[in-house]
DNA sequence: CTAGAACTGCTTAGGTCTTAAACGGTTTCG
DNA sequence: CGAAACCGTTTAAGACCTAAGCAGTTCTAG
């Protein structure tokens, strides 16, 4: 069945925090968790998510496709594994100097570069809560290690948290569609449709004559990033 | 094929304007793609988007899948279509009193009720320069036209819409991962797992012992909301 | 008024994908 | 030395999307 399953979380998370005992008794395995989602992060990075099928993973192991079942309960595992592993270990933020804003920035930074080496774990965190690996979690320590200087209340400093990744992926995600060629086409077939029905859109006309949808010179991080911080930092001294 | 398949960008922006000369030779034809569209969005409101497939949507009007083509290019043109099916006209930003931040608070709102109705728009479109079909140009007009009023610069105004649609979205993919139960037994099993591997993430574990992560009372789009209008008012201020 | 063009919906078929189940071979433990 | 555990394979089932061709139906051009 394509869809449905039931899912373990118990052994999804084992699976994650390597907390399998492995066996002893039968022939040597020839792969291994960890190994399969390290390629296949590599064909997720090259050619999308999609491609890193379970098919694919056998032929690239020279396995049957069955074979990986002994290895990852289902491709929804597999796929965890994979964010978990592509993701990858933080800086740590304690050592930035001038307190958490620069250390929060930095963060979002650095986020924002693993982000666009991997842009498919959007889609594969998208609309559901994911179950977290080792990795996972040390990214949300380290900005919570950061958010910890602003003197916010606990739950102040998770939405804060929580906005700062949004803008992150959500920037992720527009600058991932722009293939240049493709966003070239995508810019000629919204221009001619505007042109068409114009008169119905009078500020967005007037924003692409001004040139609001020009491809913008600067990081595009920056202009909501310093929003954000803005808007926090204004907060922070407010409760000072 | 599962995948791939040319695209025809021209007849799929045809099917969202609704700019095909219909047919006068054949059959009466019994449905229409407006009609398909429209039940799609209420599958995928109830059972999520990949409910609404094409073989589900042949069953529910009852005629086999193939017949669905003679509408529709595609899987992927019906889905652009339930989208700004779904999206509607966003009541107009112009009448509401006291300047470019509370209508664009008011749009953000709206827009959030929107997203919440159909969640499944997010995945939608997520990862893909979408065509803009009327609603959708409707929505992002009127937000332009709230952002008109701060007096910044073309671009910062795209940006700034970019910052508060993503702000929107995430909240909306935030809040629909959780439908209670399952976010119970999330918090359980990531609860365990802190349990046994605490020490690794300090900051973490303190933010959870303080509640940061307890289920909030308040408005949740509120706290992101107000520090980016707030961020954004400085950046106005600044300019002016 | 009558072909034929155009359009309808259906059938057939081929390709993708995940995964359940059973089977023979291999390794190690009791 | 048997039996249990584990390996990789084969087989097969059920989901999905869609290309291609076929038999009717309706309008229009000649």
């Amino acid at each position: 069945m394509a869809t449905a399953k039931k899912r373990d979380p118990e052994a999804a998370l084992a699976l994650l925090w390597g907390e399998q005992g492995q066996p002893t008794r039968g022939p040597k395995p020839s792969l291994s968790a960890a190994g399969i989602a390290a390629r296949a992060v590599e064909i997720a990075d090259a050619e999308g998510l999609e491609a890193a099928s379970m098919q694919r993973m056998g032929k690239e192991f020279g396995v049957t496709t069955m074979a990986l079942y002994r290895y990852v309960p289902g491709r929804a595992e597999l796929v965890e594994l994979m964010v978990d592993t592509a993701m990858g270990t933080p800086q740590p933020v304690a050592g930035i100097a001038g307190g958490w804003r620069p250390q929060l920035a930095h963060w979002a930074r650095q986020c924002w570069d693993m982000y666009r080496r991997h842009p498919w774990i959007l889609t594969a965190t998208a609309m559901r809560r994911q179950l977290m690996g080792p990795n996972q979690l040390a990214w949300l320590d380290a900005a919570l290690g950061a958010l910890a200087g602003t003197g916010l209340r606990p739950a102040e400093q998770h939405d804060a948290f929580l906005l700062v990744v949004g803008h992150v992926r959500n920037l992720t995600q527009q600058l991932t569609e722009e293939d240049a060629e493709a966003g070239a086409e995508w810019a000629r077939l919204t221009g001619a449709v505007l042109e068409r029905h114009g008169d119905r859109y009078p500020s967005l006309t007037a924003a692409v004559a001004a040139g609001a949808f020009a491809p913008g010179g600067g990081d595009p991080l920056d202009f909501g990033l310093e929003r954000i911080l803005d808007g926090v930092q204004a907060l922070v001294e407010e409760r000072r």
